[in-house]
RNA sequence: GGCGCUAUCGUCUAAGGGUUAGGACGGAGCCCUCUCAAGGCUCAAAUACGGGUUCGAAUCCCGUUAGCGCUACCA
């Protein structure tokens, strides 16, 4: 599969292009990047973004880069990478090239000196801990008093002297002039040179900052498109006059929506728990596309009603102008953790499964509920489960009575049915014990011998088939009847009912 | 504070000058029915506020309010 390739693979080769490959790319093939930053696991709202990066370069047959944007040594570790990659696996979109900014730091440092060559750049030699209130003042925010203007002499000689220096772009605010850029979802965007600060480029440790590695290396590896979170929105100003300082074309840019909490607050681990992670709705017994198709509705729409899509339809819908300016709230709450429409999305591709490829995700969920999962049985309880379970983690508590050798305590009360006693409760299974002892086991002619015993009785078919239900159940909601007694098997619900009258039995005589 | 972005049912969204403001989730009710589901039908539920422009505004413009983002040697 082609999805398949970028996957990652501990200790594998990661993908790459030669510069010969880039040249021929470049001819107006589409490349779009993820870029996270391996500082927690894996967003929803960043697996949205790689989602409909995704989209994207499927749809135009381009190329979807994942780029570790690790700048900040400080920051990054090795959990999160591993996290991120385990949430973009389970996502099983893939990608066809990859890049890791801590391996590519020279390139970089070439870059900022070559820009601070041009003129571009200044170094500041402000200490890093210096009192940010001037900062706040008006006007003072844009960059550090004195350093813009320090001559290149005294620059060089305090450097060469030891003394720690960000390297500081050198925003062209004097010109007045207003940098424009026409966003792919929100239109045309303007800022004047004269609001931009002057951002930095190398830290005084000599890493490099996010804003100019990602557009060196967005420069570097052809991106066509840029499609990010709205929180770029602001920056891009910044990018922009960066790119144009490095000497190449700005990419177009793509921003998109947030994601926020039901408060409109942005969705933080902290302050909201587990459901920022992906790893959450693979844990809840999420289908992974199932999950992918909920992320594609919040902030965008295929122009249409459709809202369960395979993953080909969402590709051939996906376009920036379905993508939509506003930010979309996940729905959730503290008692019900999941978006309620995420669950229902995910039952709806559940019920769409074939039932062999359905049976195969719930074996292993079965099994780790600590039930002995036969294959045959497994396919015919799949297909009485499938409209009952809106995950795979529904399976075992729905399905536990055709697996357990031994049912779970209920109420001996449960088994009276509507209407009726205790006396119709023991009247009904001491018939169906006869009864399914000699029947034909099949769901046809057991539904033929018990409808004729509620008539020999004088019962409602309810009367006669819930206390049935509940001794060879346990409980009072199940899958259909006849077909849930042929998949348990004549002994086991001969065994299950021979309990039922006994625990009645015990109950009268107390 | 400065700059930028956004504003339709509780939530996700459609309608980009003329509709009884549509769909979906969730909620309520009914039907189907051996229970639970699934499915079908019905109901409640929205254009933040104020000004314009126009014969006509959810839609265009301005203002207000609110939310979000950027304003770091985080990304």
């Amino acid at each position: 599969m082609r999805q398949k390739q970028g996957r990652y693979r501990p200790g594998g080769r990661p993908a790459s292009v030669t510069p010969d490959e880039r040249d021929r790319l470049k001819f107006q093939m589409v490349r779009v990047r993820f870029a996270p930053s391996p500082t927690g696991y894996l967003h929803i709202g960043s697996a949205r973004t790689f989602i409909f990066n995704w989209l994207f370069a499927r749809r135009q047959q381009g190329t979807m880069i994942l780029r570790i944007d690790d700048t900040d040594v400080e920051r990054n570790t090795q959990a999160s990478l591993d996290s991120i990659y385990d949430g973009l696996n389970w996502l099983d979109l893939g990608w066809d090239e990859f890049y890791r900014q801590s391996d590519r730091f020279e390139l970089y440092t070439k870059a900022a000196w070559e820009v601070f060559e041009k003129g571009h750049a200044y170094r500041d030699f402000t200490p890093m801990n210096a009192a940010p209130e001037e900062k706040s003042d008006s006007g003072g925010w844009l960059c550090n008093p004195g350093m813009r203007e320090l001559s290149r002499e005294e620059s060089d000689r305090r450097a060469a002297a030891g003394e720690p220096f960000v390297l500081r772009f050198r925003v062209p605010r004097e010109t007045g002039r207003v940098v424009t850029f026409k966003d792919l979802v929100y239109g045309d965007q303007a800022k004047s040179t004269a609001d931009i600060e002057d951002f930095a480029l190398l830290r005084s440790n000599g890493a490099p900052t996010y804003h100019h590695a990602s557009c060196v290396d967005d420069a570097d590896i052809r991106i066509t498109h840029i499609v990010r979170g709205q929180d770029h929105l602001s920056n891009t100003f910044k990018h922009i006059l960066l790119f144009e300082a490095l000497g190449v074309e700005p990419p177009l840019f793509a921003h998109l929506p947030l994601l926020i909490a039901p408060d409109g607050s942005k969705l933080s681990k902290r302050r909201h728990g587990p459901v920022v992670s992906v790893m959450t709705y693979r844990d809840a017994g999420f289908l992974p596309h199932a999950y992918v198709n909920f992320l594609c509705l919040l902030g965008w729409n295929p122009k249409d009603d459709r809202e369960k899509m395979s993953r080909q339809e969402l590709i051939d819908a996906f376009s920036f102008e379905g993508v939509n300016r506003s930010n979309a709230v996940v729905n959730f709450t503290e008692e019900d953790p999941i978006d309620p429409k995420a669950l229902w999305l995910n039952s709806q591709h559940i019920y769409a499964m074939s039932v062999p490829d359905l049976a195969a995700l719930l074996k292993p969920v079965l099994e780790l509920a600590g039930f002995a999962v036969d294959d045959g049985r497994l396919l015919k309880v799949t297909a009485l489960i499938q409209e009952r379970i809106k995950t795979l983690k529904d399976a075992p508590s729905v399905a536990d009575f055709f697996f357990a050798d031994q049912l779970a305590p209920y109420d001996p009360a449960e088994l009276i049915p509507q209407k009726g006693d205790g006396a119709m409760a023991h009247k009904v299974l001491e018939r169906a014990k006869e009864s399914l002892a000699t029947a034909e086991f099949t769901h046809e002619g057991l539904e033929t011998a018990l409808r004729a015993d509620a008539t020999a009785l004088g019962l409602k078919a309810g009367q006669m088939f819930q206390p049935i239900r509940v001794a060879v159940c346990g409980r009072k909601n199940a899958p259909p009847l006849f077909e849930t007694l042929e998949v348990v098997g004549r002994d086991a619900c001969l065994k299950r009912i021979g309990q039922a009258l006994a625990m009645l039995n015990s109950q009268e005589s107390k």
